[in-house]
DNA sequence: CTGCAATCTTGCACATCATGCAACTTCTGG
DNA sequence: CCAGAAGTTGCATGATGTGCAAGATTGCAG
């Protein structure tokens, strides 16, 4: 990492940018938060939050393009001999992993409030339904070249089988109010379903 | 139907709303176009274009809520010993047939091109996934009501991993500039990797 | 230390989307 | 024909986002 003032300095500006959006908007939600407020909490102006962000939703959602590379590596890295529905079950399981780990640091309190925004807030569920749509992609062109007997559409749709699941599992947990205990039960429940196929209905 | 005259003049207004902005978008893009732009094609205010369509995008969307309906409704009437997965399969089927009828009248080229629209646009893709995802919802709940042995998140996640993988392979068969055939196609090779399962990799 | 170049920040003008409000027009039903 | 309902319009206003140029800060070579 570049470690000179100009890049601390960036980074401090961005990290405060980032904790002022997501402060303000659990606070007094995402509508009613201008990017004046958040430019003003974190004492910029409002310009210079537009060179660090294109959007308002990518102040919350920036820094997160990091653990969209966990999966794809993970597919990338395919072990010898190893299924691939037992490989896309990893990748999922690792991407957890490390969100647990290192999302927003490890307060409970601060990942909850994120999610229930980001399950919310219409426009930034579209953004992030779309992100992960994106992932998704990525994910299907890491998994050709890991797994020549499959094609594009191929990958794609057992991917999206996988990642529909969880991600549907885990919408519904949340809107249920589910304990954070069972919003990561039904990501994982969501993974198993979808590995098994719908075919399949889920034991008791 | 109500078939007053002023019924007739906002449906027209709409109507030509809606078909303005889809050539427009199509001929220039979606950034590139303005809502003045549309408004002035439908001869009408920019303010009247809003009393319409709350948004932009729903100029374009606004009209699609109809094709929604189809999967509830096929869900909610599941047939007597039609199994779960036999029935999602059903309700894609059904809005898919739909769709090629009712979608924007029978002309394939405007459809493509709404299609690669909604693929393309990254504030189209990002609005079309939400709606997608809102179906999953309520065809969640249509779903416990006719499968008592699921809970909201079993169903979501069954529900998920089909939408999920024909969704994804939908948009792969876009991206690779695949035809018509091929993209319906490719569709109906996603709900059927769901329904047997990422652990069973497709047959040659 | 000095000066220059690269980079970051800022203010300002401007385009666009979206909403509230009030006046005006058109349609409906009696 | 008339009174009220519904639709249309212009205007003011607020918010997001971009281009540009001037100013401040940092990096680096001499």
């Amino acid at each position: 990492m570049d470690d000179s003032l100009r890049e601390r300095k960036k980074r401090q500006t961005r990290q405060a940018l980032a904790a002022a959006a997501l402060r303000l908007f659990t606070e007094q939600g995402y509508e009613r938060t201008t990017v004046a407020q958040i430019a003003a909490a974190a004492d910029v102006s409002v310009r210079t939050l537009f060179n660090h962000f294109p959007t308002k939703d990518d102040v919350l959602f920036g820094n997160d393009e990091h653990a969209a590379e966990i999966p794809v590596r993970v597919i990338a890295g395919r072990r010898p001999r190893e299924s691939v529905s037992a490989l896309l079950v990893r990748a999922y399981e690792e991407m957890l992993a490390d969100n647990r780990v290192n999302g927003l640091g490890t307060d409970t309190a601060v990942l909850a409030g994120y999610v229930r925004l980001v399950t919310t807030v219409p426009a930034l569920q579209a953004r992030a339904l779309r992100s992960n749509h994106q992932l998704q992609r990525r994910m299907a062109y890491a998994l050709v070249e890991v797994a020549p007997e499959l094609d594009l559409v191929g990958a794609a749709a057992m991917i999206g089988a996988v990642a529909g699941a969880a991600q549907a599992a885990a919408f519904m947990s949340m809107e249920l109010g589910q304990s954070d205990r069972q919003f990561w039960a039904a990501l994982r429940r969501g993974v198993e379903t979808a590995v098994r196929g719908a075919a399949h209905p889920p034991r008791r």
